[in-house]
DNA sequence: ACCTGAACACCGTTCAAGT
DNA sequence: ACCTGAACACCGTTCAAGT
């Protein structure tokens, strides 16, 4: 028997294929976007976003078999522009340091989350929750793709022999940073770029321009 | 005039001084912990958490004012004796080096979270939703002062010179690296640990025993 | 084939009545 | 002062009827 294997799964019910139902679908996550920038979670349920969309609740249902499923179409809609955005950047970057085209990057990223603040911050939350239904691997690899190479351009200079780990390393400690910036009401979004970039750079063991600190020293037991 | 700041927050309604009313309180946190790691955030519902505590559903909205007042309680309560594990082994550590050190702080941290292990990663998906109710400061602050005296007794071999700054990434970058294990199936925690101490060594910029890479070389241009 | 929205179901929350 | 649980309200979801 072939059947979806998670009842109530919140995948999208059905791929359109005709020009309507996309325009549909389209028309329920501009609308889902919209109330969670303007109102946050709590202004957020699925009889406003099909109103708000011009569809009867019906439809919607149609195509999202449940609420978080517009949250997971959203997440997953917004990653890949983030990722593209990200992309844009990478390509015309070829600054004279890593640290210069990292800084870059995240000056991008901050850029890019601040135009709907409040609906980054709202969908990064909602996240972890529904992490077991979101499928982020093609724009997770994606971003690894842009990190790796903006990496192994400057592997000489690197410590930590496996590219790939450090990669994802980087990228974790670099959306944590700039996330927990996020949670204050008013970020420093220059100093929590500066930050992170310095972190990148510490875990990595790049020394930074004009820094005399002393790399060589290792950790002396007592 | 004196009131409650926000309407409907979820903090709890009022702080009990008879023994029955912490009992009461107690029991209802025992029956959601129970609730989450045995069926996960979609068994929890305020009904099924005061059947299973043994009060009215009209008593558990005495001490708490809404559903996610009792999330928030819980993460409260376990981020503190999460604190007191820590610090039960930071008294009792003092490894040859901050490895060692920071190796023990973590496996307890692993064995700590395994006890529950649905209970903790269902709460901390959680946790981002419901930041703007915490005030994990206090225990925020104990973790800082943990995590800050064992970079301290190694300071002469920090390369960063803000402590607090340093302490603070490094209690990022290892939260977020075990998290993201604890998303897989079958993490591998010994893997993981590793991993965790390896990209704090590397933030730090402390050569690990035996390693012979060259920290002395800085990023060159290009 | 797709749309509609009234109706249903579930659960978060309240409140009148009890002790 | 505190407890109780039936009742209410809100909203997620369905489905019979329409086109």
């Amino acid at each position: 028997m072939t059947h979806v294997p998670i009842q109530g799964a919140p995948r999208p019910r059905k791929t359109p294929s005709q020009a309507r139902s996309r325009a549909t679908i389209d028309a329920v996550l501009a609308a889902a976007a919209h109330i969670l920038e303007t109102g946050g979670v709590a202004a957020f349920n699925t009889n406003a976003a099909a109103e708000r969309a011009g569809v009867s609740i019906g439809s919607l249902y149609q195509y999202f078999p449940n609420k978080d499923a517009i949250l997971v179409a959203l997440i997953e809609r917004r990653f890949a522009a983030f990722a593209d955005s990200l992309a844009e950047v990478a390509d015309s970057a070829d600054g004279a340091s890593l640290a210069d085209d990292l800084r870059r990057l995240l000056q991008r990223a901050v850029a890019w989350h601040d135009m709907f603040p409040r609906l980054s911050r709202v969908l990064d939350a909602e996240e972890g929750r529904l992490e077991e239904h979101l499928d982020l691997r093609v724009e997770h690899g994606r971003l690894d793709a842009i990190l790796g190479a903006l990496l192994g351009r400057h592997r000489h200079a690197l410590r930590c022999p496996d590219l790939d780990l450090a990669t994802r390393h980087v990228a974790l400690i670099t959306r944590v940073l700039m996330e927990s910036e996020a949670r204050f009401e008013k970020p420093d979004w220059p100093a929590a770029t500066e930050r992170a970039v310095g972190a990148v750079m510490g875990y990595l063991s790049i020394r930074a321009p004009g820094d005399a600190s002393r790399l060589t020293q290792s950790a002396a037991p007592d």
